[in-house]
DNA sequence: AATCAAAATGGAACCGTTACCATTTCATGA
DNA sequence: TCATGAAATGGTAACGGTTCCATTTTGATT
């Protein structure tokens, strides 16, 4: 014997609102729109009453359907697995909630296909504003999207011929930092590791920033590209080789190199600090790995929430994009792994 | 001189693109919905041309309203910095994106008033559909999305009072084989480290599970919890201390204790193996801490699509939900930290 | 050629809001 | 008391789709 639950629950309306309050439909929409006070005591009681008990709620479809616009944020994230995403994610995602967006997380795993049809998507849905930390370069979209009056805001990532404003690292302060901290600690010949640069502006600038500076700082240098067919292993022991007589380093463009470059130290049996190791992104176990890991952390919350605030200026200011950079600054953590 | 973008670019409509056609809104309609088949090819033919001229995408918005649901899912997780609740997100996203839905992530932090807003605002999106990985206990909440037709899942962790899909680790089978490896390991003494309880069905249930499975195997065992208050390094120490006479392990309860505990080992200075250490949840670095931490992985990928199968299957099907519990087995990963 | 069912297409109402404009209410000063 | 303008409130047409129902077209059958 089973109850039927035959109120299948529709959820109420502004009309069933503005009936039990006898008050009119715009009265109500006035009431959760932003114009409250304009309305006297009396009915805002009224509707807070009728709507309390009806258990209303604006229906955010409607809203964004007459407005043209959603109260959602889209973000594309390159690799939603990777901790520094996360981490920037995590703080976007707060200030999204702070002024009452929600956000449409949208990952390409580095696949610019994906990108592409994500983006069509966030379009669909009006997003308010759009967070992007590029994959490929998918400047005609993005295009549209400021053509359309929607504020983008390029995370980390720059593309090509969009006018949006970047957020990220300072690369020239952070690789400078790092070679800076790598010479004082006496090392004299340093191997630059980063992943695909095709992919991502912010690897080709870390890259361009390295050389210039090895050279500047009169380092022995050179550079090693992770992609699926060189034989890093072989190339990273050949690097210190070819340096018998130098303090050698190797420098992590990123998180996920890091971390590999960390397992081909394991491999090769090498000797953390002897041979120097320093990554860009701080990991949650780049202490644990004795005798730690030296890293230059990236503000994320920061990066995060300053990225939404961006949009929010726009979105409410209605000004076009100044192209500016806003760059942070790394902090350096000094560990054991650039000890000699 | 600046050039004026005076087209400010509305997206085009349903409409523009019939009379571009030459057809009816209707038809376009039902090209872009399901019944393409149901128009004769030659317009379908002039509907797809003057789609692509005018480069038209249909409102989501307007088709959540009209037909009482979005596009969307909601995904409520509990820590979105935790690299599990990240691997999970991962597969849910792309099970959603190969299904044409698009994932509304919110993060909770853990906190029931977060959650409590983001629960309402899901539902003023309609989503389509609701996974849950709790924070506190929002039986009301999620009862009324469950009332109003909206199937929900829950992830990890149950809501009591909610009839729904459980998706998750088959906890008794994770305690058990990771007592057994112990214990084959030739651990006679185990102490058990979990975050607080209270909030996660799942921690309770590993908590009774290991309990009562030590007893069974006649291992000496003890509980620690990890409140701000307590002092863990001092109760390590007091574990160890009191049971002089046993090979003594510590099993943690999820990949946060696993960050938490290895830190404390590397304070007390204590040698990874001869005492134990085990970790429910695999993570990055679990083999670059020699020699290695021994893990039970769990098949976050899996798990992930499974919950959006649900999803689908219930929403198609429109079927009231079957509790059932979908548990899935964790893998062990034995390395040097259980190896005596 | 006439008939008829099936296939193809179109008209119009409606989903739940908001925003413009119109109307009512109210307090104020002449 | 009445005119007057401001404040408070309401009516209604969109927003861009979908869907029911009606209409037209098509092709097969007698």
């Amino acid at each position: 014997m089973k109850t039927i639950m035959s109120s299948a629950g529709r959820r109420s309306t502004i009309l069933e609102v503005a009936r039990l309050a006898g008050a009119s439909k715009t009265s109500v929409s006035r009431y959760f729109g932003d114009e409250r006070e304009r309305l006297s005591p009396t009915l805002q009681d009224r509707i807070a009453h009728a709507a309390s008990t009806l258990d209303y709620q604006p229906n955010q479809m409607a809203r964004g359907l007459k407005g043209g616009r959603s109260k959602l944020i889209g973000m594309l994230v390159a690799d939603i697995r990777n901790p520094f995403s996360v981490a920037i994610t995590h703080g976007v995602e707060q200030a999204c909630r702070q002024y009452g967006y929600s956000l449409l997380v949208c990952n390409t795993d580095n696949d610019s296909e994906q990108e592409r049809q994500h983006l069509d998507l966030l379009g669909a849905y009006q997003v308010a504003g759009l967070v992007v930390n590029a994959t490929g370069s998918p400047e005609t979209q993005i295009q549209a999207f400021i053509r359309h009056g929607t504020p983008v805001v390029l995370l980390d990532r720059e593309v090509s011929n969009v006018d949006a404003e970047v957020v990220g690292l300072d690369n020239q302060l952070a690789i400078d930092s790092a070679l800076d901290h790598l010479s004082a600690q006496g090392y004299q010949a340093v191997l630059y590791v980063s992943e695909a640069p095709e992919q991502s502006s912010t690897r080709q600038r870390r890259l361009a920033c390295f050389n210039q500076g090895a050279q500047q700082r009169a380092l022995s240098h050179a550079t090693l590209l992770l992609t699926g067919d060189t034989n890093t292993r072989q190339a990273l022991s050949h690097f210190l080789a070819t340096h018998p007589q130098h303090a050698c380093a190797v420098l992590c463009g990123n998180g996920n190199v890091t971390l590999t470059v960390t397992r081909l130290f394991q491999q090769l049996g090498l000797p953390l600090g002897q041979v120097g190791l320093m990554g860009i992104d701080e990991l949650d176990w780049c202490d644990l790995v004795p005798p730690g890991i030296t890293t230059l952390a990236q503000p994320t919350d920061a990066i995060g929430k300053t990225a939404l605030q961006c949009l929010r200026h726009r979105i409410t200011s209605q000004t076009s994009p100044q192209p500016t950079t806003l760059s942070f600054t790394p902090t350096l953590i000094a560990r054991g792994s650039t000890r000699r």
